[in-house]
DNA sequence: TCGATATTTCGATATTTCTCGATATGTTGT
DNA sequence: ACAACATATCGAGAAATATCGAAATATCGA
């Protein structure tokens, strides 16, 4: 059964209880239209956004990149992002079963009480 | 438009991040028939859980109770729970409007691309 | 008021976390 | 092979965190 299981849902809510990766995990969320153009005006080279877009435009460049690599693995351990590298760049996406766990914990009647159903 | 504030929705995230907490917060979320009885068998001094009490049912006193009131002071301040003094004691409650938020952060479709909800 | 019980605050400490710049790795095009 | 770009890893420093025991505060009952 879904199990609750504290300790690994508390690593997720432990990544997102950084703001920083909190918008990170937010903007790969709405996964929004294209907002980054090559400084051509070039498309984006894949269908997602890229941790440069990230950088770009969550943070207009306010923190490093080896901050923001730091955070996006820090998600990606926690279960709450994927990263698909696609030729250069890195494509990433919330996942949806991250999500759909996450949800279930504060679906009012359901989570409660379950405490440790494991898997 | 206050909007989705991440830094304060962040705040509730981190509180809930802490594998200790979390435990607390189901417990009082759950808030279980009563678990803990005085010693002499008498009913609880109030009609929701207390910090001796989750000391005692959730942690067995594995942890020292500053520590617990510690954590109980996280949760305070990331609005998560309720704290009433009752006599003695000190009656705790989880917050329902805390528990809402949250749900309404992970409720698909809704809060995607929201940006500014505000409250 | 005094003693017992419940909870909080304080001081100290060990560990973790965030951040950065510098460097390394991987990928594409020439 | 090499240059250019995108991203990751490393090492270090500052700040935050979790934990405890001891002492302080608050409330009740005798």
């Amino acid at each position: 059964m879904i199990a609750v299981d504290h300790d690994e849902t508390a690593v997720m809510f432990k990544a997102l209880g950084d703001p920083t990766r909190l918008r990170i995990f937010q903007f790969l969320r709405c996964c929004p239209a294209p907002v980054a153009l090559d400084e051509e005006g070039q498309a984006r080279p894949a269908d997602g956004p890229t941790v440069g877009e990230v950088c770009c435009s969550v943070f207009g460049l306010d923190k490093a990149n080896s901050t923001i690599s730091f955070h996006l693995k820090e998600l990606r351990n926690a279960g709450l992002i994927q990263m698909e590298r696609r030729g250069k760049h890195m494509v990433l996406s919330a996942r949806r079963d991250a999500l759909a766990r996450l949800a279930a914990f504060f679906d009012p009647g359901a989570s409660c009480c379950s405490e440790d159903t494991q898997s």
